[in-house]
DNA sequence: AAGTGGTCTAGACCACAAA
DNA sequence: TTGTGGTCTAGACCACTTG
């Protein structure tokens, strides 16, 4: 009476393999038919254990090519991304709001590149603190298109601009990359640092298909630290 | 004749869905039967469509609670962990590397309380440049287990420890994170930067299920850039 | 041309959490 | 207790790639 084999438990024995060099880097292993008959369970089930292997990056798979130990793989990992509110409550701190500027202006030249902005008209401007505990946490420089959020309808005076956006035009597509920056005037004064310090920042592109949304760069106080997982 | 339904394509009809707020934040979608009929297909694949949105952050799902739009989602973004070398090359420049110090040294404090290692006994410390067209690209700082890369087998002065450990020891578990850090005199000297300046680093902890590998701090030059996907 | 992974289906049973 | 997602199975067909 064979317990069910599950595809974590498939997993598992891949992996284990994998690490003993049972399968060798560059090696190709056998394909998902024979491991099937081997571990006693269904190709799907295989094929479901290989398969996230795979998208972890610790296998490679090619149809007719077969499955391969990657001789240098290739590890992804991943970082959540919420609300900034989520992030300070979720360290046990309360979370603190201030916004410090709200005004149209003619964005700057590498904004308009990343957002496909034409050089003439404004956008929306917005800069507004974050704290944790009511300690300076983090400085949000946004520039968001009017059309979007109409300063009206969106105030972001007690709710940000970040709160607003994910509650208001939420699961829209973009890019997200890290930078470390010396602090200038302005991020000194917020983050109640000095100038030049290191700091590090966060920066999103949001759009839907037909029009951008928002650029934002998110400046951390000194020290932030952002956790990925394997 | 229908032709037959994807999981891909339930997963865009549900995302359209999310988007167009047919099925708003907060509300409870269609259980997997009623979708399943609803659109055609067999409840496995949309288990699979769902399941992948769910991934993503784009859906809650519990059993016997249902599926839901999450309030405030928590997107999940990626990021490639690749050797430096690749890196570089991917940027269509050359790699070149430098071994710069390599030592053995009683780790400070905070490597061994990340590592897990006793504070009397030394560990191997090395110090590398990786270049890019010739340019300073990155600074490794690693300490390593020496029962793991002894020395003898593993002398770094060609091949990178990073580059070894992913052929020798591959496939192990670990965390990592970012963080903006002030050039210290030896990476403003590496880097060709000023001290103080604002550099992006990533700091990676590996380690077996019985012994810890290695902790490394890989420093880049200014204005390096780590771009993720969501 | 043929081998291998990718996926769909229909049915079944199970595990978990809500009522 | 019961509804819902989680997963397994056996079989089938298809799509991509390599030989």
């Amino acid at each position: 009476m064979d317990r069910t084999v599950t595809w974590q438990a498939i997993r598992a024995e891949a992996l284990r393999r994998i690490r003993a060099g049972t399968w060798p880097p560059g090696a190709r292993i056998p394909d998902e038919a024979e491991l099937a008959t081997e571990l006693g369970c269904a190709r799907a089930t295989v094929n479901r254990a290989l398969r996230d292997l795979a998208e972890a990056g610790l296998l490679e798979r090619k149809r007719k090519g077969g499955t391969r130990v990657p001789v240098t793989p290739v590890r992804k990992a991943t970082f959540d991304i919420a609300i900034i509110r989520q992030n300070v409550e979720e360290r046990g701190q309360r979370h603190g709001y201030r916004l410090i500027d709200d005004a149209p202006r003619p964005p700057p030249p590498e904004v308009c590149a990343t957002l496909d902005w034409p050089a003439g008209p404004p956008m929306r401007h917005v800069i507004a603190l974050h704290l944790a505990d009511d300690r300076p946490f983090c400085l949000e420089d946004r520039w968001l298109n009017p059309a979007v959020a109409p300063p009206v309808q969106a105030e972001f005076t007690s709710v940000s601009a970040n709160e607003w956006l994910v509650r208001n035009v939420p699961y829209s597509d973009g890019t997200i990359g890290f930078t470390a920056r010396p602090a200038d005037t302005q991020a000194a004064r917020w983050l109640d640092c000095a100038e030049g310090d290191a700091l590090l920042a966060i920066e999103r592109t949001t759009r839907t298909e037909a029009a951008p949304i928002t650029f934002v760069r998110l400046t951390y106080a000194p020290g932030h630290r952002v956790d990925a997982t394997l």
